[in-house]
DNA sequence: TAGTGGTCTAGACCACGTA
DNA sequence: ACGTGGTCTAGACCACTAG
């Protein structure tokens, strides 16, 4: 450190501090730029990677992204809401304003690309998954990417017993009216029951790329379970979510 | 750079690249340590900062965590389950059992500290609590942090209406047996209806400070808003969950 | 005490976006 | 064409942890 510590804090920092305090205080409002590594590198008189570091804890922090050749710029967060019961069930949920506003007015969810294929099940699907004796441990598996106004916000992978939808269009890229769960009822094997498991933590690689997610946005897993009325798991439904797209709702009674 | 492109990718990602495969792979398991700083400059023979851009890459994302002085090391996935029906169902609440006590399973969720105060309500919270007329707007906050085997895993804030709970156990630290959902019972005001709304982002430098954060590890954030049985909002809770450390689960019928 | 990761410098070349 | 962020080098000193 060339001069002075200013408070025990590394330099980064301090300048990370200050820009996140600027952008809490509305100075840089949502999409505006940022002073970029040459303006942080004169402002405070530091190297090029010292300045850098400072945008790169703004960056993880999910607050701001850089665009090559552009600048770095305040992220917005413009959620669209999923309601755990309300999207399987027609019963209305929870009146009353919510936590937190998000908008899907006149944006679309679009699937953007299916793709179907039997495999070999996974331990872990073969686990919750109740497979016909003797059926094999095969899986219909069926791929989907939901874009909302153009921008991918959605990996959904659904695995089924092979056995059981054999033959029916669920193997087909597309499934017909009422979709999935609609041919299952055809079937006798109506969904009537779910749950749904979520965690999150940072992407692979490969999921940032997929869902085109800058640095800083961890994503959201929801696995769920699809139980028939006989209580057999028919379908599992792992889903990758963009965590900055989606508020997820559920309600229940005491 | 030097010599070889090696497939159009930068160094510092090829490296990333490799590691990750292997911790994948088994090669290293959770808890192991992995090749440090030093170590790739030699075997990839490139500059300090290129072999610490690509541990950076595997902190960011969540794989690993660096520790001063000792090495970078398999980050390791145990967290604890959290299920939104059962936890509130009042057979449990109800005769002594708080709501946090309720699944510990094995391991132990305790409170680490409790804050009352009464403040303002923000806007977000005036919004969404139901607040008597000309009651003014202030709010009863009670702020508590759990440790899960000594460990920071969750903030929570909850927000209730001051007149409603004013001379109540509800403004002490010690809400009583039962805790705070008895003593809404105890006021008529008993909460039969609940929401919960789930989001995810990267912690503030606060929260990760407060839960103990390594990089590359998101918060879950959940609002819960109770209900009365006159479908009145009588409390919101704001948790701010280690993603690390919970897996959240919900269940409901079609 | 030896080795580790954390911070920092002062240069360099590149690919990219905008104008 | 120019400025931007992205990658990379070859050094340096520090605080911390472990043996």
């Amino acid at each position: 450190m060339s001069s002075r510590d200013a408070g025990r804090q590394p330099k980064y920092q301090r300048i990370a501090a200050e820009l996140r305090a600027a952008v809490a205080a509305g100075e840089y409002g949502p999409g505006e730029r940022l002073p970029g590594e040459n303006d942080l590198m004169v402002a405070h008189g530091v190297a090029r990677m010292t300045a850098r570091q400072a945008l790169g804890v703004l960056q993880a922090e999910g607050i701001v992204e850089a665009r090559k050749g552009a600048g770095v710029f305040v992220r917005d967060f413009k959620p669209i809401r999923r309601r755990g019961i309300e999207r399987l069930a027609h019963a209305r949920w929870g009146e009353g304003r919510s936590v937190w506003e998000a908008d899907a007015a006149g944006r679309e969810l679009l699937v953007d690309s299916v793709e179907v294929s039997e495999e070999d099940a996974s331990d872990a699907i073969a686990g919750v998954l109740d497979m016909a004796e003797g059926g094999g441990e095969k899986v219909c598996v069926r791929r989907r990417r939901y874009t909302l106004d153009g921008k991918p916000v959605l990996l959904a992978t659904s695995y089924l017993p092979a056995d059981l939808v054999s033959d029916t269009p669920i193997t087909q890229p597309d499934t017909g009216p009422g979709g999935l769960y609609a041919r299952l009822a055809d079937l006798g094997r109506k969904p009537v029951r779910f749950r749904e498991e979520i965690r999150s933590r940072m992407p692979s690689a490969d999921e940032a790329e997929r869902l085109t997610l800058p640095a800083g946005v961890p994503v959201v897993l929801v696995a769920r379970t699809a139980f028939d009325a006989e209580g057999a798991a028919v379908e599992v439904n792992e889903m990758v979510l963009d965590s900055s797209a989606y508020v997820l709702e559920y309600g229940f009674e005491a």
